[in-house]
RNA sequence: GCGCCCGUAGCUCAACUGGAUAGAGCAUCGGCCUUCUAAGCCGAGGGUUGCAGGUUCGAGCCCUGCCGGGCGUGCCA
């Protein structure tokens, strides 16, 4: 990439130039683009530590650098940046061979490796609702962008199927069944939202239910078949539910994925037995704790990972080192990334401490608890609607085509009814994941109906518009991208633009997979699209005055294409043919 | 009390990890459809980056102290 191109010479020239060892070329892309194409800021930053003058250090490494062959101009700012632009031969060269080299899935990988990722793990006991969407949106994106990658990708949807609150449902489920026959369970499990409320009322107001319900668990996690049965009923019903939600978002996850809790049961008592023998156990108040040096809690006092409660029942910190010894030893993982509430920090922080005391994690793998923020409603409260319930997943998609398709209707009049309901999907669902991956994960985020559902502006559809826009020309030119053998002209500022923007791609995209952000993936197609849109405008393309240089500016606009598509299709989000 | 996160334009968010004059979208105002899709484009206004210090050639970002908000802090997940 560009990037690495420059750093080659410069890095070199820095060491040159006398600057200490490690010292940063911090080669970013020029503010401003009167400056050039990319600026090094490494010169000023050396020159500190050197105590030597900035502009001087500046000077001794574009002496020492080699740059003739990529750079026309290279020049000397401020305080000491180092600006230089780059040819447009280095720019054509490099951007012939983009599709494959970067964009190709099947494109030879320069990184290999193994990456577990948990995501979307919901809990089974309930309905997902759009406090759901996070995890499963951005983990998505993320098993994409590693998959693409070369990696060899591991997802584990650790869903929620074995607490507490299963023993009330699984008696509910019982009463039904037993009472008035199996129709009514049946209808009754349609709904699981509603389904869990009314066992929970009823747990609430029958202390006999409540009992029973407390039994029930037992039951179920000493293994009894007949509660087994029921529970797997339950389960499966739920999942499908899921897996439906996954198939409107078009989420990857599927049934292969599910890793449920459940699943560690078996080895949750070699997991104290382990920290046992690693004298790392100490029972406290009843309860077996791990207490680490670096974890303290109210005046200073040791704070415990609570492994075994005092009733013998295991929690769900056991679960999860359960799942970093599988993770490690089985799944043999070199990165394994949890998409989680960033409230879940400190749980993490210290699951993975005690994990790496008790020499749980046996081969290089890094463990990274990849946090993200609540979502709020529009008064700056955990989400909720007027009446005070969750905003379940398929209500706010139902809405969301909807809208789409009365724009689509009315944007596009002539479409038939299958073509519009088909672009009216694409764009509600992109709607929909764009809203939330644009976002930083980190930061608590507001929903708003409004916001999520907007089609303009730095939305999903913009970039999709683009991306037709640019279908558009070659249904019209008649061309298929394979014949063009132009070359690519690079002379008008807003072609220059693109192509720059376009060689980016390559540094986003290894930048989303080492910190786990896709919001930087979203800000670059965005920025992709509005360079296309400006080379659109300005550089006329089927009516270019020659044919040569309207087939050069097809091959420019086919490069955008294919990244806005393959851009798009990492964040899970389709693109259409016209709109 | 302690710990983590956050505070940026009226609103919602960025800012390539310390770089040059802090950028987008929505909303507001003005302009552009007999030439490739107006879901678009061009332009305008809008900022003491919560406050006060400090570090240095340079701070939204680092350090200290305040103010304000969220979350976490032993047997739920």
């Amino acid at each position: 990439m560009l990037k690495d191109l420059l750093e080659a010479r410069l890095a070199p020239a820095l060491r040159a130039a006398g600057a200490p060892e490690g010292s940063a070329v911090a080669l970013t892309v020029s503010t401003k683009p009167e400056f050039g194409d990319y600026q090094m800021n490494g010169a000023m930053g050396a020159a500190k530590r050197l105590k030597r003058p900035p502009r001087e250090l500046a000077e001794a490494v574009l002496a020492h650098a080699q740059l003739e062959d990529l750079v026309s101009e290279a020049s000397i700012a401020g305080p000491g940046f180092i600006n230089l632009r780059l040819r447009e031969s280095v720019l054509e060269e490099q951007l012939s061979t983009f599709t494959t080299r970067v964009l190709d899935p099947k494109a030879p990988s320069r990184e290999a490796g193994r990456v577990v990722i948990d995501y979307s793990s919901p809990n089974l006991a309930k309905e997902m609702h759009v406090g759901h969407l996070r995890s499963t949106i951005i983990g998505d994106a993320l098993a994409r962008c590693f998959a693409h990658a070369g990696w060899e990708v591991l997802r584990q949807n650790h869903v929620g199927d074995w607490g507490t609150q299963f023993g009330m449902l699984l008696a509910y489920l019982n009463t039904l069944e037993t009472g008035d026959g199996a129709p009514a369970a049946e209808a009754e499990l349609a709904d699981l939202e509603q389904f869990y409320r009314k066992a929970k009322a009823r747990f609430d107001e029958d202390p006999a239910f409540a009992a029973l319900s407390r039994e029930t668990v037992v039951k179920l996690q000493q293994g009894d078949p007949t509660c087994r049965a029921a529970w797997q009923r339950f389960i499966d019903v739920s999942l499908s539910h899921c897996e439906a939600l996954y198939g409107r978002l078009q989420v990857t996850l599927t049934r292969k994925h599910v890793r449920a809790e459940s699943a560690y049961n078996d080895a949750l008592a070699g997991v104290i037995t382990a920290l046992r023998d690693r004298g790392l156990l100490t029972e406290s108040e009843g309860a077996q704790c791990v207490f680490l040096e670096e974890f303290k809690g109210k005046d200073d006092a040791p704070l415990p990972l609570i492994v075994q409660k005092s009733d013998g029942g295991y929690l769900y910190a056991t679960t999860d080192l359960a799942a970093v010894r599988y993770r490690c030893d089985d799944l043999e993982a070199d990165r394994a990334l949890y998409l989680v509430d960033k409230r879940q920090g400190l749980h993490f922080k210290q699951v993975f401490a005690v994990a790496e005391a008790a020499g749980f994690i046996t081969r290089p793998c890094s463990f990274e608890h990849m946090p993200f923020g609540t979502m709020l409603g529009e008064d700056g409260r955990p989400f909720r609607t007027r009446a005070g319930d969750v905003v379940k997943l398929a209500d706010l998609l139902d809405e969301a085509e909807r809208r789409a398709e009365v724009l689509v209707a009315e944007k596009n009049p002539d479409l038939d009814a299958a073509a519009r309901t088909e672009i009216a999907k694409a764009i509600a669902i992109g709607a929909v994941k764009y809203a939330d991956l644009s976002k930083h994960r980190n930061n608590d985020y507001v929903f708003s109906w409004d916001a999520m559902l907007s089609f303009d502006g730095n939305t999903a559809p913009y970039l999709q518009y683009a991306y037709s826009r640019i279908q558009s020309l070659f249904t019209r030119a008649q061309v298929a991208p394979e014949a063009l053998s132009a070359g690519l002209s690079l002379g008008a500022p807003q072609e220059r633009s693109l192509a720059l923007t376009l060689l980016r791609t390559e540094d986003v995209l290894t930048q989303v997979r080492e910190q786990g952000l896709p919001h930087l993936l979203c800000t670059h197609l965005y920025e992709v699209a509005t360079a296309f849109t400006a080379f659109y405008e300005h550089c006329p393309v089927l009516s270019a005055p020659e044919e040569r240089l309207r087939d050069q500016r097809l091959a420019l606009a086919h490069c955008c294409g294919e990244t806005l598509r393959q851009g798009l299709e990492l964040l899970g989000i389709p693109v259409v043919q016209r709109m």
